[in-house]
DNA sequence: TGTGTAAGTAAGTGACTACTTGCATCCCGG
DNA sequence: CCGGGATGCAAGTAGTCACTTACTTACACA
């Protein structure tokens, strides 16, 4: 059964031309397979495509983030390099969903499925940060989380089409968004559980 | 002459649908014309809807950042909460054009002409703020510019598919972004042209 | 009053779309 | 050797697509 290579196919099609332009026959064709096949086995176009979305999501595998913090900066490094190397990897069909999920809701499901599970383990992880005293007391995890994940997906969506506004080189970017997102929930450097000594921080709320 | 209702509806369109689902009859509907005037004054639908997009960005005014920054908190946050709703407006269109770039790159500049500016700006703003001594001295303001326009951008197209994974509320998640920017950057709050007295801060680079 | 320009109507072109039907072929287990 | 499920091929359906041709109407301005 060529199942899996005809979902592999689409997903591909997918990614480069959108649902409207994923015609049965490209499909077919970049499958190696007659078009007749696609319908025997799917049914239809759009549950083709909807299951290519979700066997696509269901392999994917996210660096874990330590349950308790030993050297912030390189974990996050390595956490953004991995995340943000997911995001640049599928970016096509993360534009492409993206664009379509408003026209086909049944597609939103697939899509968040993945960000959601970072946003938790990051989540997690700055929260555990605060919890053991690295980092200070008055900033809110989800707002940092957020923060960290849209810069490094907002640099893995558009750094193709304007290279010049983004940090270089490249490669080092993900480590740079860490390194001034720890500099904002105030976490101290190579700081490996210390006692929480917090440097001076200013006040963030305005009396 | 009703081009620039033809315009307006073009956009409208290619914002719900994207560019193969812009059919000209959808176009001429909504403009509440004849399809044929849709030929006769652009040529093509190809040329229709690129006109349309240049005809779009044209119209765009940015809050501006002041030259020199004397209240930067509340500076930051203006302009981000402007920029934030700028996006918020123009959610759909924003994601359906990142997803026809690929497709068709001559959308790329009016495309990318908006966020350039704006990076432009707020790049500029960072760097005073770093000369006039209310910052660190050790960041990258093109690295800092692009963390906080990734965090609205990615706040602006990500929150209505996945509402609980950024900061509550939505109307003071742009100030929440921006006020930890600046403690990333090391700016103290409320300062107004201090003298360059830096709380101490924790090197940011490893020796 | 005449002329030009923008707009509309009607009809149709060929290409492409998702999807169907009928029949032949392959291969694999019993 | 036989039967059945997966696959391929040929042909076709009804619909939509961008775009064209030929002719008509409305109106502004000289």
């Amino acid at each position: 059964m060529k199942r899996d290579e005809i979902l592999a196919a689409a997903a591909c099609v997918f990614a480069q031309h959108g649902f409207r332009g994923s015609t049965t026959r490209r499909i077919a064709d970049a499958a190696g397979v007659n078009e007749i096949t696609l319908f025997r086995q799917f049914g239809s176009k759009e549950a083709l495509i909807r299951e290519a979305m979700q066997h696509m999501t269901q392999s994917v595998g996210l660096t874990a983030l330590p349950k308790v913090p030993l050297d912030p900066e390189s974990e996050l490094t390595a956490w953004s390099e991995s995340f943000m190397q997911h995001l640049r990897l599928r970016s096509s069909i993360i534009r492409k969903t993206m664009s379509e999920v408003e026209e086909r809701p049944e597609l939103s499901e697939s899509a968040s499925y993945v960000p959601r599970q970072a946003s938790n383990e990051l989540c997690l992880y700055l929260t555990a940060l605060k919890r053991e005293g690295n980092a200070g007391e008055d900033f809110d995890p989800k707002t940092a989380a957020a923060m960290l994940m849209g810069s490094i997906f907002d640099d893995a969506m558009g750094r193709d089409m304007m290279p010049d506004v983004y940090p270089q080189p490249q490669d080092e970017a993900a480590q740079m968004y860490s390194r001034l997102l720890l500099q904002a929930i105030g976490v101290e450097n190579g700081s490996r559980k210390t006692t929480p000594k917090n440097t001076r921080r200013t006040k963030q709320l305005s009396p």
